[in-house]
Formats: C-alpha cells, structure tokens, sequence
DNA sequence: GCATAAAACCAGGGTTTCCCCAATATACTG
DNA sequence: CAGTATATTGGGGAAACCCTGGTTTTATGC
C-alpha cells in the first residue's frame, strides 16, 4: 500500500494551465490532483457533493465571481480548508486582499514550477507561503509606516473591488448587476465610488484603468 | 536513430505556464521544446544568437513589448518561422489582429491542453489553426464570405477615423464636438458607426478599442 | 450590550450615450 | 447629366451613466 498522497484540488478557468499545474503536482511522490474546476461555482458545488480534498489552489481572477468570494464561500462551507492562490497579479494589494480573506498562500504564475509545490506543502504543513518578491512587496507596503504611496487600489472595499474586477472583464453595469443578483443603481454607485477613490475624472477613465489592472496588459 | 523532433519555442512571461505547456508538449513522441523566454526581447535575442526553433508559441500578453510587436520583429528577422499565439483574451479582435500580424494559429488558455498540440501539428503542416469558438467570432466578425479579411479599420471613413482617434486620447462626445464644430449628434453618429463598422459590442468595447489603437500610433 | 463607523444597498433626477431614422452633401459611374 | 453609393450632419426616444442623499447591514471598540 502506498503513502497517502495529499488530495489537490485545481481552481482556474484557464484549461491549459490547469493541465500544466496537475502535471507538475502529479509528477510529485507525496501529492496528487483529484479535482479541477473551471470557476468558483463548479468548486463549491464539488466540495458539497464530494470528498474535500486537503488544499485547494485557486486563482483569484476568475469569469464570473471574484476569487475573493469564492474563499469566503468556501471557508464557510469547510472552514478549515487551506486555500493556496495561485495569480498572475504580482501586485502587494491582490497577496494583502487574499490572505485577509483566508488564504494561506499566494503564488505568480510568472514564477517556476518548483516554486508552486513548495508552496503546496508549505501550506499543508501549517505555514504561510510567499515568494521571496512578494515577501518584499508586502514589507514595503507595512514598512512604509501608511504614510505615503499607499496605492489607490486599496482603499476599495470587497464589493467596489469585484466591481472593478467585472468592469475589467468587458460587463456592463446591467450585467454585473445580475452576475451578483444586485440593483443596477447599486452597481452603479459603486462605479461612482471607485471612479472618486481613483480619481478617475469619467466612465471612460474607469473602463481603462479596469481593463489595464484585471489583464495586465490587454 | 530516433526521428527527428519539431523543435519548439516558447515565450510567456508566466513561468508556470511555460513549464505546464513543455511538459505537454514534451510528453508528445514529434515534438520537443528547446527553448523558452520570459519576455519579447530574450525571444528575438535567441533567435539572433542560436539555431531557429520550427515554430513559436508565443502568449501576445507580454510585459514589455506587446506581443504584436514581437511578431513583426520574428517575422522581420526569420520570415517563414511559423508563430502560434497563446493568448488568455477570447475577444475576435485580438485574434484578428495576430493573424493579421503574421502568425499563423490562435489559441487561448481555456482550452485543454490537447487542443495545444493539435494547434502546432495544424500550423507546422502549413495550416491555420483557430479553435471553434473563435472561428465562430471570426466569422461574425467578417463581413461577406471567403478570403481577403479587409482590416475593418480601413472601412472608417476620415471623420470617423478623426473621432476614433479623440476617443482614444481620452475625450468626451461633447469635447469632440466642440473641438471639431460639429453637433453633439454627430459625434454622437460618428461613434454608433464606429461600432458598427469595427463590430464593437459597447461603448466600453469602443473604449477599449480606441485606447489600443491609439496606442500603438499607426 | 451599546455606540460608532464602515460598508452595502438603492431611489430620484440630471446628464450623456445609444440606437434608429432621415435629410442633405459629395463622389463616382454609366 | 441622371442615378447610385457613400459621407456628413442631426433629431427623438430609450437606455446607461453620474451624482446626491438616505436607509439597512456588518464589523469593531468599549
């Protein structure tokens, strides 16, 4: 009988990439991928249907909700369940967002393989994982003493932030308000309160910074 | 003697992806990976220096340069080197516009691995490869059956071009219409037809459109 | 528990943009 | 020149967005 494996599950609505991480897992004596998902709803309808798997690893930038969300609901439904994100945003405000949300890891895409499964059984052996260049990036961010150059980003709330995040992937006001089962002119003051903390002086302003932060590049 | 293998470059800036795309594709008996770059300007330094690879995946989501860019220079430098794009976006126009730029596939990250493979066999036989889905939006896109995919820009007459351009520096319906003496109205017109022409689904999608465009100053 | 503050939610009313439509103007063609 | 195609110009109603203000919900400190 072989050594129990820790049981993954892969949360990513990129299919090749999902592929890539649970042949590198695989490739591991001591791990295995035993469940993937496209989006945060199909992960949680698993987790109720199934037998959880000892960590998860999820990016954050998914279709629908936001991954934020995702590990709420998910802590509510097995609240002991470590939670690894795995993104492709190398920006502090996205690791900070993360871990106060519950996650007890944040990796880059940008970084090697070797890297993510250091980070898994870091995570299952109790720890926090973070990069070596994001460990920076948050002293920084702690270090400068909330003084200056805290970036705008932060002072979003949850929803403002999801908002933001809907905006980025191409949806309407109409749209996010029934991705999130909200009033349109909810969403719409939220807009309205991103734009003032941003200071971004139109709608225009909006839809490029939205779509700059939630593709990087696009 | 073993036969000869198809030897791959890869260029995406996420290190993770790269290492789960290699091992798909190095699983595969035709076909090997012989080099990878994180960035546009390590990919063209490769390419200088050593031998040339048979074809290039190459993700158009690039850090520094864009990755249409890094397409033109590739094909400046070694013109027959086949490319084919790894891209996150599933918008149409993203997969026009690489097409258009030279490369000879277009698939995104969504897929599953195996279509992957699939896509480099297609290109290195000498076809095109597109997935469904985006053959579907191609179409959409096109106006009138067949070949020749006039670029739908050319088919903005000057004013709306003019009025494209403005969008793009960051005015309003009203700024441009008061620096071109025209009615709100027509400017208004301009901007229905604009989307209309360039098969835009929204004023975002304008935005976006005009922002990119500008951009890149052609 | 209670007070306070922050966040989330939404309505009303003004402004801008969308969408369809049409009149005029310019160009090109037989 | 007449006829047709394309460009430019805008009107009117609908929809989306901007902004103010206010209530409910949630988190936090005492």
């Amino acid at each position: 009988m072989p050594t129990m494996k820790s049981k993954v599950m892969l949360v990513d609505d990129h299919a090749m990439l999902r592929h890539g991480m649970a042949m590198l897992i695989d490739l591991e004596p001591d791990m295995e991928v035993v469940a993937e998902a496209g989006d945060g709803d199909e992960a949680l309808a698993m987790l109720k249907s199934g037998p959880p798997p000892d960590i998860v690893l999820m990016d954050v930038s998914l279709k629908t909700l936001s991954g934020f969300e995702v590990i709420r609901s998910l802590h509510n439904l097995i609240p002991n369940l470590p939670v690894l994100v795995v993104s492709m945003h190398d920006e502090g405000a996205y690791a900070q967002r993360a871990l106060r949300g519950g996650a007890r890891g944040y990796v880059m895409k940008q970084e090697p393989g070797d890297v993510l499964v250091t980070a898994i059984r870091e995570v299952l052996a109790g720890n926090v994982y973070l990069s070596k260049q994001m460990q920076a990036r948050m002293l920084n961010r702690v270090a400068g003493g909330g003084s200056q150059s805290e970036p705008l980003i932060n002072s979003l709330t949850p929803s403002e932030f999801e908002v933001l995040h809907l905006i980025g992937a191409g949806h309407s006001s109409q749209e996010i308000a029934k991705l999130l089962s909200r009033s349109i002119k909810t969403i719409e003051t939220h807009r309205f309160n991103i734009r003032s903390k941003l200071n971004l002086k139109d709608g225009a302003d909006l839809i490029r910074y939205a779509t700059q932060w939630s593709a990087e590049e696009r």
